[in-house]
DNA sequence: GTGAAAAGATGACAAATGTAAACGAAAAGA
DNA sequence: TCTTTTCGTTTACATTTGTCATCTTTTCAC
C-alpha cells in the first residue's frame, strides 16, 4: 500500500464545521456559528474552539479580512472522506468487508448514476475476483475464522 | 429511520480486541493478550484494562472460570460492523456517498459471491433510484452545493 | 506450607474531545 | 468620544482513550 497522505483526524464535531466550510468554499467564525446553529446548539465559544483546533491539526488555514479571520480548508472533502472511511474499514475483518458494504448499498441512497458507475467497477472486477477473500481477525493466525 | 438498538461505541484499540473474541466466540484475559501480542505490543496491564471498559460498555460480559474470568461478546460482531458504518457515512454529504461507496468497491478485495450480490442489489435499486440526491451540508439549507 | 506464578482490582497520567465562560481589543453606532 | 457589539485569545473542566504500574489474591509446584 502506498503511504497515504495523511489527513489531520477530525472528531465528530470538527467534521460538521468543516462541512460547511468545504461547501462554502470559505467561511468567517460567525457564518459557521449561524450555520450550524440550524443543527446543534453550540455557542459562538465552542465554534472559535473547533476552528482553532482545526487550525492547529492543519485542515483549515485562515486569512484575516479586517478584524477578523476567514477560514479556508487545507484538504479537500474528498480526501477527508477516503480517509474517513479507509479507517473504518481497515478495523473490519478482510472477509467480512464485502458483505458490510453490500448492506451498506442497501441503505444508502443512491442515484441512477452511482449505480451504473458502481456496477461498471463490479462488472470489471468480477473477472479478477478470488474465490474467497480469508479471515484475518486472529492476528498471525491465518483463516481464523469459518 | 427506527431508533437502531444502540452497541456501545468502541474505541479502535477496543475494537481489535472484540475481532478476537468474536472469533474464538470466548477467551481469557491472557488467551487475548497471547493473541494480541502478534499485532500490538500491549501489556497485559492493557489488555486487562480494554477488557474492563468493554465490560463496563457492555460490549462484553465475563463468567467466572476459577481463578479467572472468560469473557464473551454481548453485542454480535455483524451488528457492531454496521453500526460503525453507519455511523461513519452518517457524517458524509447524502450526495456524496454513492462516490465514496464506489471507491470502497475499488479498493475492497471482494469475493465473487460478494459481487455477485451486490450486482443484485444494485440491479433492483436501480428501478426506483433517483435521477439525483441533494447535498445536505448546510444545514437548514436544500440543494447547498452545486 | 511456602514461595513463585497468574489473575483480577485499583490507581495513574497525559492527550484528545466536547463544551464553554471570561477577558481584551477593535469597530461601529449613538 | 463613549458605549455597545463583535471578534479573537485565554483559560477551564469533565470525559474518554491509550497505556501502564502496583497491589492483592489465588493457585500450583516443591
Amino acid at each position: 500500500m502506498a503511504v497515504t497522505e495523511m489527513a489531520p483526524e477530525m472528531t465528530t464535531a470538527e467534521w460538521e464545521l468543516m462541512r460547511i466550510i468545504w461547501t462554502k468554499g470559505q467561511a468567517s467564525s460567525s457564518e459557521v456559528s449561524a450555520l450550524i446553529r440550524a443543527k446543534k446548539n453550540w455557542t459562538e465559544s465552542t465554534v472559535k474552539t473547533l476552528l482553532r483546533r482545526l487550525v492547529n491539526k492543519q485542515a483549515l488555514k485562515t486569512v484575516r479580512d479586517g478584524r477578523r479571520f476567514i477560514y479556508l480548508p487545507l484538504i479537500t472533502e474528498s480526501h477527508a472522506m477516503d480517509q474517513m472511511a479507509e479507517e473504518t474499514f481497515a478495523r473490519l475483518c478482510e472477509m467480512k468487508k464485502g458483505q458490510e458494504l453490500t448492506k451498506l448499498l442497501e441503505e444508502t441512497t443512491l442515484s441512477q448514476a452511482d449505480i451504473r458507475q458502481m456496477q461498471a467497477v463490479l462488472a470489471t472486477k468480477l473477472a479478477s475476483a478470488p474465490q474467497t477473500v480469508a479471515c484475518n481477525c486472529l492476528p498471525g493466525v491465518e483463516h481464523a475464522c469459518c
